[in-house]
This record gives C-alpha cells, structure tokens and sequence, in this order.
DNA sequence: ATCATATACTGAGGTTACCTCATAATGAGG
DNA sequence: CCTCATTATGAGGTAACCTCAGTATATGAT
C-alpha cells in the first residue's frame, strides 16, 4: 500500500503542473519560465550556472529558459563584470511585473488545487515536503 | 510562504521520477511505460480507451505507450471480440516479469527516497496525497 | 610569462511524454 | 439505411529536459 505513495505525489504534482500550464499560458509563460523568472527576481544579478543550480537543471537547459524569457522581454543578459566568460540575468520592468501577475495566478492555482485540505493539513503537507525536498 | 507548497510538490515529484528514471532505465524501460505496464498486469485484457483514462492521458498517447511496450515484448494487441473497432492490450510472460522486478524497483526507490520520513509520517503523506489526487 | 587545466556559456542534436487534428473502420440509434 | 458517435492511429507539434563538442576566458603550477 505505502508503494502507491509514489505515485500518489506524482500525480497529485502532475494535476497541479496541468493547472499551472493552463493558467499561466493565458499570459504567455511556461511553468518552466515562471520558475526561473521567479528566481531570477531574488536572485539577480545571477549567473546562468547559479540558476542552473538553483533550477536543478543543466546548464544547457538553463540557457535555453533563460532565451525564452529574453526573447519575451523579461529579463536581460548582461555580462558579468567580475568574469568575462560569465553572463549575468537581470529582470526587466516588464519582468517584474509578469513576476507579480505570475505570483498572483501561483498562488490562486495552488489555492483551488488544495481547497480539499484544512489549513493545518496543508501545513501539515508542506512540512513533510520540505523534508523531502531539503534545500 | 504557504504558496511554495506547490513548488514543494513538484520538486519533490521530480525528485522521486528522475530516481525513478535511472532505476528503470537499468532494465529498459521509462516511467510512462513502467506505469503503463502495471496498469494492463491489473486490468487485462484492458481496451486502449480503458487505460487513457486510468493513466489520465489522451488515447493518442496511450497508442504510443502501448507501441513502445509492444515492441519491447512486453504487451500485446488482440481485437477486442466485441468490438471490432477495439483492441485489447493483454501481458506477454516476459512483461509479467518485468512487472514485478518493477514493482520491486519501485518499492526500493520510494523506500530510499522517503527515508527522511517515518512511518507515521510516511502515512499521514500518503493520506494527504489521497485526499489531493481523490480518484 | 607560459602552459595545462578548469570553468562559463552555447550550438547541434536527441529523448520523454505529452498534445491536437484529421482519417478510416466500425458500432448504434432513429 | 443513414447519420452520428466511438476506436484506434498517422501526421505533426510542444515543453522541458539531456549529452557532447566547441569557444572564450580564468586560474594555478612551473
């Protein structure tokens, strides 16, 4: 019984991911581009390997992100002025405010996704994913 | 802070499918099929409608997953005696086989990766995730 | 100073796991 | 019998990853 836990909290991710992808392309952006938007507006100015870090993707896969919110008008590359071989994101005016919007669509997703919990069940949910999640 | 939950959610689920996707990929097979291929060990002979809507994917995809098990001599088509637009997918021996080293794959590498938790918690997640996923 | 080695990004090309739309074959109801 | 729904699939596309190879730059050892 407690082999189904897996796929219990995959699917329950997969439902919340499909929510997230339907909301968020009604403003243009993937879940994918909403995560490293959002971590470029803590984080900046951040380099391509430290998002990559912090995304828990390639580098390679972090450029390709990182190009399509370019090519949106989100964020800027800059070079880094401590390493010439380094590129640094910085978040646009337009950026942040798909940031906001971004938050706000985040965060009424997630909202409906957990209405069947009260909230010390979901405070109760968070604790134990953190502890599977450990950053 | 409560809308990181479902970034918890999804980290934690990614974390849980690459694990399971190197395990997996020892013995040649991926994740959708792996899932797939449990299914048709519980539900054959099983129409290809029938599990579309058990692994919550459209029936375009399941040809696709079916192919690839098929293949693989895991599964095979029959025509569905009382449909002839139908057809039924049923467990080869070999994909029986494989069914269960998967599921021992599985149970280990959940096991690994919810170690942080214990028992009790491990059910209380378990218990959350139902109440998420409700099918 | 030089040279090997490591690091930062990107081009090229591939994979998984989905999707929609169109189509051929078949079933079911009026 | 004729229309409408349904089954599976071909064709073609997308998101989000990956590796490997290459170029530019930094860094540490000699």
């Amino acid at each position: 019984m407690g082999d189904r836990t897996g796929d219990r909290l995959m699917g329950a991710a997969r439902r919340l991911r499909r929510l997230l992808f339907e909301a968020m392309a009604e403003i243009g952006v993937t879940p994918a581009q909403g995560r490293a938007l959002r971590l470029v507006t803590e984080l900046e100015p951040v380099r391509l390997t430290a998002l990559a870090d912090h995304l828990h993707i390639a580098p390679r896969s972090t450029t390709e992100v990182v190009d399509a919110l370019e090519t949106a008008g989100l964020v800027v590359r800059v070079p880094d002025p401590h390493d010439r071989r380094a590129t640094c994101v910085e978040v646009t005016p337009a950026g942040r405010v798909r940031a906001a919007e971004l938050d706000e669509i985040r965060d009424a997703v997630t909202e409906d996704f957990l209405t069947p919990l009260s909230p010390s069940q979901r405070q109760a949910l968070d604790g134990l994913l953190t502890m599977l999640v450990e950053d």
